[in-house]
DNA sequence: GTACTACTGATTTTT
DNA sequence: TCAGTAGTAC
């Protein structure tokens, strides 16, 4: 009966029987946070009653969302079933299927990736005026996904553009806004932005909602962005009973706007919460801990947490410097090979982990020549590729004939003899008469201003799209599939090309995914699978059954624990990487990613690090990470920790003072332009904060920070 | 309109 | 080092 508290400390047993009200949970790798939400929501189907039906839990990934129903299943059976659980974007995308309407989208709307986002960008950049080329795109796609996590929409970002970069980005993101609209499209940002704005202005929607999850819970709250908590207050504002977990150290995700104020925020917002420390961790041996406890305590902008370690005994951590990347690899290969021989691991038990996808290759190639078994958990997603892409833009297209970027994309691959020219001249008709080109080629697809070759081949076109539409509502997925690539051409098209055979399998693979969801009625079956695409990534894929060594970044490792852990790469430049070297913010952001990284280890912890590397063309010397030097002798086995340790970054001993003070304007390669707030001496630097205009106020370390003046 | 070549430019992490 | 693009030739 009670055997759902039997596996848990008083603590622990706390969280999870505490039913009623606001409750935060604190606590640091290992405490057994995933599991007091497991065990929070059984107990609250078994012992308390509650329907799985009104019980709301969010993950981080979708696959951590699907791990903790299986883990649900074991305990509640059939009932799990009811339960709702996902990620912030998959809940909000239900949602909106279901109530867009009431905020005039269509049921069948499209959910753009990166790159069709990009496109979109693109367009509203000419669109508003500007010049493509002259405006980093990446920074104004920030800027907006900034813009749309902290819940301002076009007119709300207008209001606070004060610089003439905010200005033009406003004005872009209007336009960006506009095309998504008239696509009937959403970004990943507006899966959230648009929810929140239904909620807050449709009340009766929102009650709906609020009525049901009489209980939510959120699992790795320290990275959630202000549009998500903003959400999470919505949902849970009538019951209030809402429980988040979360370990500030293991912060990682500010680049994408996630924001730890939310944990002070929640204290703020829900005076009454209940407050609940786990300080005992049950993963890792003392050593791992004490290792990683003290790479974490040089963080300044930290509270210090306790966390005592159940387990005892274990190994020292190994350091080990080889000569290069590939040395690095090998060296790894021949350790698990050793430890596979002795018994001591098995492949499955392993996970090497890197800073970026890079790193893999080095890694791939020692294994392969090893003949170690092996899994990437890779950065070129199987949904991103080319041909996949062209596949699904036709299936969208069939049901979303909005969606201006699909009809762009496929209209003329394979190559149908509509060039620019005339997929111009039929945007901009489009466009006169207020209607999706495809909606034009669709209904008569007269009055073009075209004429000749062009025109009947548009005309071709058009025939084909009113053929293929009425079959994504009468047949089943995979049959719609193969008429699609039969009657487009695709097909035939696809495996006259040079590496054909191998592309066309890949979409034979997405075919036998597609089956999964050819038993649902014929729209479902396609809107199912195409939202499940758009929010799904190779990494959720991620099954546990095969006895293959997994390679992932440090930021796929969230959440996961391994009995052996290799950590390459530990060098200024990689670790902390170069792009994140700027303020004491982001240094400290790469510190958590290491400690992240070691805590997932079990029993066993490898850090290395190469003396020389491949960068930028050629093999460069290199430093080791700084975050080295704060090992604990005591704990390391391997490489004297004094060589860990020469003279923290190229600095030289005495710094020029910086060119510039406090009021001038300057300019940062990466933060753009801003004013100087204050300068004052560092060590062997300067500290220098700045007013970006764009990327706000950042403190910096001149001349480690390329910061030069303006004007 | 298409296909090829030569050049440029920029290099993290992902729901 | 390489991928993506702009420009050119057919
Ligand atoms: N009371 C307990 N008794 C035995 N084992 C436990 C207990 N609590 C947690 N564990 C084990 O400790 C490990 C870590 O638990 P869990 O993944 O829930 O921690 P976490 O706090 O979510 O970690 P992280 O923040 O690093 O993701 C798991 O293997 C879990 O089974």
């Amino acid at each position: 009966m009670s055997t759902l508290l039997d596996g848990l400390n008083p603590n622990q047993r706390e969280a999870v029987t505490t039913l009623e009200g606001p409750l935060l949970i604190v606590a640091g790798p290992g405490s057994g946070k995933t599991r007091v939400i497991v065990h929070r929501i059984a107990y609250l189907v078994r012992e308390a009653g509650v329907s799985p039906y009104r019980i709301c839990a969010v993950t981080f990934t979708n696959r951590a969302a699907r791990e903790m129903l299986e883990r649900l299943q074991r305990l509640l059976g059939a009932q799990a079933e009811h339960l709702t659980c996902g990620t912030f974007h998959a809940f909000c995308a239900g949602i909106l299927r279901r109530e867009g309407k009431a905020i005039g989208l269509a049921s069948s709307f499209t959910i753009y990736d990166e790159e069709d986002q990009r496109a979109v960008l693109k367009r509203a950049v000419e669109e508003a005026g500007f010049d493509p080329k002259r405006y980093n795109l990446s920074t104004i796609h920030h800027a907006i996904s900034g813009a749309k996590a902290r819940l301002l929409g076009p007119e709300g970002y207008q209001a606070h553009a004060h610089t003439y970069l905010e200005q033009v980005i406003a004005q872009v993101y209007q336009r960006y806004q506009t095309l998504l609209t008239q696509s009937q499209a959403v970004d990943f940002d507006d899966l959230l932005l648009l929810t929140y704005q239904l909620f807050r202005d449709h009340p009766q929607v929102l009650h709906k909602y609020q009525e049901r999850y009489l209980h939510l819970l959120i699992d790795e709250f320290q990275d959630t962005n202000p549009a998500q908590y903003a959400l999470a207050k919505q949902v849970a504002g009538k019951w209030r009973n809402i429980c988040v977990v979360g370990d500030p150290d293991q912060s990682i995700y500010s680049w994408r706007h996630a924001d730890i104020r939310n944990i002070l925020d929640f204290r703020k917002d829900f005076p009454d919460c209940k407050i609940v420390y786990l300080e005992e961790n049950y993963r890792s041996t003392p050593p791992i801990l004490q290792a990683a406890e003290g790479v974490i305590s040089a963080n300044t902008q930290r509270i210090a947490k306790r966390l005592v370690p159940v387990r005892t005994g274990g190994a020292p951590i190994v350091l080990h410097e080889a000569y290069n990347e590939d040395e690095e690899a090998s060296w790894v290969a021949g350790e698990i090979e050793r430890l596979v021989r002795s018994g001591v691991a098995r492949y499955r038990h392993c996970v090497v982990l890197y800073r970026t996808h890079a790193q893999s290759r080095a890694l791939e190639e020692a294994f392969l020549r090893h003949g170690i078994p092996y899994r990437v958990v890779g950065a070129i997603r199987f949904y991103r590729r080319r041909e996949v892409k062209d596949l699904l833009a036709y299936l969208r297209l069939l049901v979303n004939p909005a969606d201006t970027i699909s009809l762009q994309r496929v209209v003329n691959t394979p190559p149908r003899g509509i060039g620019q020219k005339a997929q111009d001249a039929l945007l901009r008709h489009a466009q006169t008469l207020g209607k999706a080109p495809a909606e034009v080629l669709l209904q008569e697809g007269e009055g073009i201003p075209l004429s000749g070759p062009p025109l009947s081949a548009l005309r071709r076109f058009a025939d084909l799209l009113r053929r293929l539409t009425p079959l994504a509502h009468s047949l089943d997925l995979v049959a719609l599939m193969d008429i699609v690539l039969e009657e487009t051409g695709y097909k035939e098209w696809l495996l006259a090309q040079e590496d054909g055979e191998a592309r066309w399998e890949n979409l034979v693979e997405l075919r036998g995914l597609a089956s999964e969801f050819k038993d649902l009625p014929p729209p479902q079956g396609l809107l199912t699978f195409l939202e499940r695409v758009s929010l799904v990534s190779e990494q959720d894929e991620l099954e546990g059954q095969q006895d293959v060594v997994t390679l992932l970044t440090l930021h796929q490792a969230k959440g996961l624990e391994f009995p052996v852990v290799f950590l390459v790469g530990l060098e200024e430049g990689v670790l902390p990487h170069y792009r994140s070297l700027d303020t004491p913010e982001e240094i400290e952001e790469e510190r958590r990613l290491l400690y992240v990284g070691m805590t997932r280890a079990q029993e066993r912890l490898y850090l290395l690090r190469a003396f020389r590397r491949h960068l930028a063309g050629g093999s460069q010397p290199t430093l080791p990470s700084r975050f080295l030097q704060d090992l604990p002798p005591q704990v390391v086995r391997g490489a004297p920790p004094a060589q860990a340790r020469p003279t923290p970054p190229p600095t030289p001993s005495k710094a020029p003072p910086p060119p510039f003070k406090t009021g001038d304007r300057v300019r940062h390669a990466r933060f753009g332009e801003g004013l100087v707030v204050a300068i004052s001496p560092s060590g062997n630097e300067h500290e220098v904060t700045v007013q970006f205009d764009l990327a706000g106020v950042k403190r910096l370390l001149y001349p480690i920070a390329p910061l030069e003046r303006v004007g």
